[in-house]
DNA sequence: AGATATACTGAGTTTAGCTCACTATGAGCT
DNA sequence: AGCTCATAGTGAGCTAAACTCAGTATATCT
């Protein structure tokens, strides 16, 4: 006899399944994890440089994790450290233009793959599957 | 525009955030991680021991992954380990008493928690959500 | 000027996976 | 029986993506 918190428990689990093969389903032939590349999206999203706390706020990491991200990426010459001219203690980091290449290749093959699994949804399905969850995303 | 390829990756952001933050809500006070618990979880719902590789075929790891994990169980005196009578090669894997009462004590906290998150849903929409993702995980 | 707060990073740890290679045992074939 | 091949588990060692704690440089506030 399934209870509302058996539903809870189930969505949880499934919640879960999906997430984990859809990234390991990602063998990707370019060198960039999914850390970096939610960074990497996360810049290009916002438009404009930002500093490593501001994108560790924004990817809910703490700024420490940013740096690593950002000391790989850099490193990759897919971003770019410079100093922040409103606060010397600040910088900034920005997508070079092999960084927005990369990116939109990685996007790419993001998406046909999940384009694959959800194809398994009609259309309606998928819209309604969208609204779902982004209610429980809103916070 | 939005066509189906956006409605893939907006779902595919929304899954990862879900989960991410719901694990993270996790500051579980009993000294089990997340893969244990996975672990436990699936041996209580088959209902008897099971081999480690049918763990990893269960959980969706590799069975060498799976050793670590029931290792890890095992000095902590959740599971217990004992040959297969039928198959020389092979151990089965079984929850001891303690491992049933942490499971239980873990599976109300996180009950807890996605409970509070899906009670945004109504009892409608939560099964028409269950029902969704089981489309999207079946092999 | 001094205290406190903020921005970043070095050092080291944890979690949750992975591969590769090895041993022991089982199963099928001749 | 003997050989070959497959299967079950694990040792060793790696990677990714986070974390904490502590330290330095710079801002800000009183």
């Amino acid at each position: 006899m399934p209870g509302p918190d058996d539903t809870a428990e189930q969505i949880a689990a499934l919640l879960e399944g999906i997430v984990r093969r859809q990234r390991r389903a990602l063998k990707q032939d370019v060198d960039v994890t999914h850390g970096q590349f939610r960074l990497l999206r996360t810049l290009d999203h916002a438009g404009q440089p930002l500093r490593p706390s501001e994108l560790a706020n924004q990817l809910g990491i703490v700024p420490r994790s940013a740096t690593t991200v950002v000391d790989d990426l850099e490193a990759a010459g897919l971003v770019a450290r410079r100093p922040d001219p409103a606060d010397r203690r600040a910088t900034l980091v920005a997508l070079t233009p092999a960084g927005t290449k990369v990116l939109t290749t990685i996007r790419r093959q993001r998406r046909d793959a999940m384009v694959s699994l959800i194809e398994r949804l009609t259309l309606t399905e998928q819209s309604t599957l969208l609204h779902l969850l982004t209610r429980l995303s809103d916070d």
